[in-house]
RNA sequence: GGGGGCGUAGCUCAGUUGGUUAGAGUGACGGCCUGUCACGCCGUAGGUCGCGGGUUCGAGCCCCGUCGCUCCCGCCA
């Protein structure tokens, strides 16, 4: 303790003085303290600097015939600056209640100017909204901000709780490589370009799905990794364009039940540990089979804070009585307007508009009113529904006088269903239906193990090309490719976790079984060869040993977002692209230089001028 | 790849039907001010109205193109 350390000084139990730590028991000292100048205020013969640094603020202040006042005269905005002076205590009517360190300043004794700032072209101060890529070019300003600065320092503590409770649940964190093979299906990846096998690449990660895997036929278990994941796709205000991290976990000899049970202590306790006075729901999860969702909420990802639920009526619209032609022969669902009754017509209007400019051909509606008693229905299409239809209609959408039932229709179910959740977020959101200060959560399981491709007319993988089939492994094997109905209704032991209508995680049991996995990769399209030379080394792991298993993948970015209650992930990611995958700061991408590229055995074909 | 929104001072924004010299707040700079904490008061500087083209006697405003950011569709096993 005998030499002064330069920029921050300690306590008499060696704690560090900050621009957070000072408080009444301090007065009396002399510290030193060093941070940013977050504001200045200057009455003439007076000049107090408030200094920030990642601990807190603390007001400083100096006057004309001090030493320092020179120095201190000559400080601005974001300068960085070290002081050293006496804590006093402020008198009661100059104590500032907003500020932990509101009781005390320290009269600057000397002052030392570690770094001076530019004129900002992000002000730090404040919290006003600023243009995004302004933000991005100068994150390291954005960052100071509180609000920032707060979101990451939540995602920090987040990701600690996450691998404390994995930790506590008998998982082991293992790292899996960066550079790896690209692997077919799935999203378009990051290709690297190898220096020693011209013409060859690496490609980063997609997920560590492969290498989870043998991780498990390696004979470990219970594994999980704070993982980044790669993938060469455009970005949403809830997609990272490029890169994200997952809570990657797998475990063996287990059923999806086991996997359940795992994962959802460490997300319900996570979120409640973070929720900040928000309701979380408890374990068990309810599950959704994948089928259930699409018709009662027209999503795979349905946000359970709205009370709205979907009803398939195509029936009522098919009976004789019925004449409204425009629904013949269509998949009709109804979403109810719970008291959207009285809206104005406007409102019916915009909706159809709104159902429009989604591809649909409008939004069919009746208002439910109540005369003498007898519930009828008013609009444009309610005279093609006669009393006993609409009784029907009411009573099964659980509607009454006051409600208002939209009807979404289309020759194909599933762009019905689609319209159909659409409008039931939209009402909701409309309506101010969505119950508020919660997170609710629930499984969606039984996913279609396939799907029909229409453009290329064939059959794709509808999810996780991994996962284990829900039918038994003789009459699988024995599946011929024109068993079309038959492989289109197969379900996977595929899950998905889902939040407030936040997709937060997907996982399946995985397919262990070289031959079943060969012939799902044949019912894709892909020759068994073919299925051979892409997954080698996992066939190979599971020709020799290999147990059942399954996992799954929360992201860590959603679930911040979600936690920071922030609607984007640029607000909890500390150096993000722009949507359109660049790096505003570091300036990615750029051009390679000539030996570079020579290295790589490269050479730049520039798209054609249009 | 496609559609919508935005783009005016360092920053946040206003700018009428197309009409003289494009404004305000904030920040910067200078002056005054001893208890502020969004300090206050006075003054000064600061603009290729994203860029290019067009219509017009005249364009920040209208038209076409283009660039940037963003939201969405496609895409995201």
């Amino acid at each position: 303790m005998s030499e002064a350390h330069p920029y921050r000084s300690r306590n008499a139990k060696g704690v560090m003085d900050s621009c957070g730590s000072l408080r009444a028991a301090d007065v009396g000292r002399t510290v030193t303290i060093s941070g940013w100048v977050n504001r200045r205020r200057d009455h003439g013969g007076l000049i107090f600097l408030d200094l920030r640094d990642h601990y807190g603020i603390t007001q400083a202040v100096i006057e004309p015939d001090e030493p320092a006042f020179a120095e201190t005269d000559k400080v601005r905005s974001e300068w960085v600056v070290t002081i050293t002076g006496k804590v006093v205590a402020r008198t009661p009517e100059t104590v500032n209640k907003d500020l932990p360190t509101g009781e005390v300043e320290v009269r600057i004794g000397s002052l030392k100017v570690q770094s001076q700032a530019q004129e900002l072209p992000l002000p730090v101060f404040g919290d006003l909204d600023y243009p995004e890529d302004v933000r991005l070019k100068y994150r390291f300003l954005d960052l100071r901000r509180e609000r920032l600065h707060r979101n990451i320092m939540l995602r920090a503590n987040i990701v600690t709780s996450i691998r404390r409770r994995m930790i506590e649940q008998g998982f082991t964190e293992f790292q899996t490589p960066i550079l790896t093979a690209s692997s077919p299906e799935g999203a378009r990846d990051f290709l690297v370009p190898s220096r020693r096998y011209p013409g060859q690449f690496y490609a980063l990660p997609q997920a560590p799905q492969q290498f989870k895997q043998l991780i498990m036929v390696s004979g470990f278990d219970r594994y999980f990794q704070i993982a980044p994941c790669f993938r060469d796709e455009d970005g949403r205000a809830d997609r990272s364009p490029g890169e994200f991290y997952q809570l990657d976990l797998e475990m063996s000899y287990v059923t999806q039940d086991d996997v359940f049970a795992a994962v959802e202590p460490v997300l319900a306790g996570v979120f409640e540990e973070f929720a900040n006075g928000k309701t979380v729901t408890k374990p068990p999860f309810i599950r959704i089979p994948f089928a259930e969702a699409m018709l009662k909420y027209g999503t795979d990802k349905p946000d359970l804070r709205n009370p709205i639920l979907i009803t398939d009526v195509s029936d009522v619209f098919a009976r004789g009585d019925v004449e409204f032609k425009a629904f013949k022969n269509k998949t009709v669902r109804a979403i109810p307007g719970p008291g959207a009754g009285p809206q104005p017509r406007s409102f019916f209007d915009k909706l159809n508009d709104w159902a429009r400019s989604e591809g649909a051909a409008g939004l069919g509606y009746i208002i439910l009113e109540d005369e003498g008693g007898k519930l009828t229905g008013k609009g444009p299409i309610a005279k093609f529904i006669p009393a006993e239809a609409l009784a029907d209609l009411t009573k099964r959408c659980g509607v009454g006088a006051g409600d208002a039932l939209f009807f979404s229709a289309d020759a194909k179910d599933d762009r019905a269903a689609k319209i159909a959740g659409l409008a039931r977020t939209r009402l909701g959101q409309e309506l101010k239906l969505i119950e508020d200060g919660t997170f609710k959560f629930c499984w969606i399981v039984d996913f279609p193990m396939y799907e029909w491709n229409e453009e290329e007319k064939k059959i794709d993988f509808s999810h996780n090309p991994f996962s284990m089939p829900q039918y038994d492994r003789g009459k699988f094997l024995a599946l011929d490719k024109d068993d079309k109905d038959t492989i289109l209704g197969l379900k996977a032991y595929q899950y998905d976790i889902v939040c407030n209508g936040y997709e937060l995680s997907s996982g399946a049991i995985r397919n262990h079984d070289p031959d079943v996995m060969l012939k799902a990769f044949e019912i894709a399209g892909y020759a068994r060869e073919e299925t051979e030379e892409k997954f080698k080394g996992m066939l190979n792991a599971f020709r020799h040993g290999a147990p059942p298993h399954g996992g799954t993948a929360p992201g860590i970015d959603r679930i911040v977002m979600l936690l920071a209650g922030e609607e984007n992930l640029r607000e909890v990611t500390m150096f993000p692209m722009t949507q359109s995958a660049q790096d505003l700061l570091m300036n990615a991408p750029s051009p390679a230089n000539a030996k570079q590229l020579k290295e790589l055995h490269l050479r730049v074909v520039m798209p054609e001028a249009k």
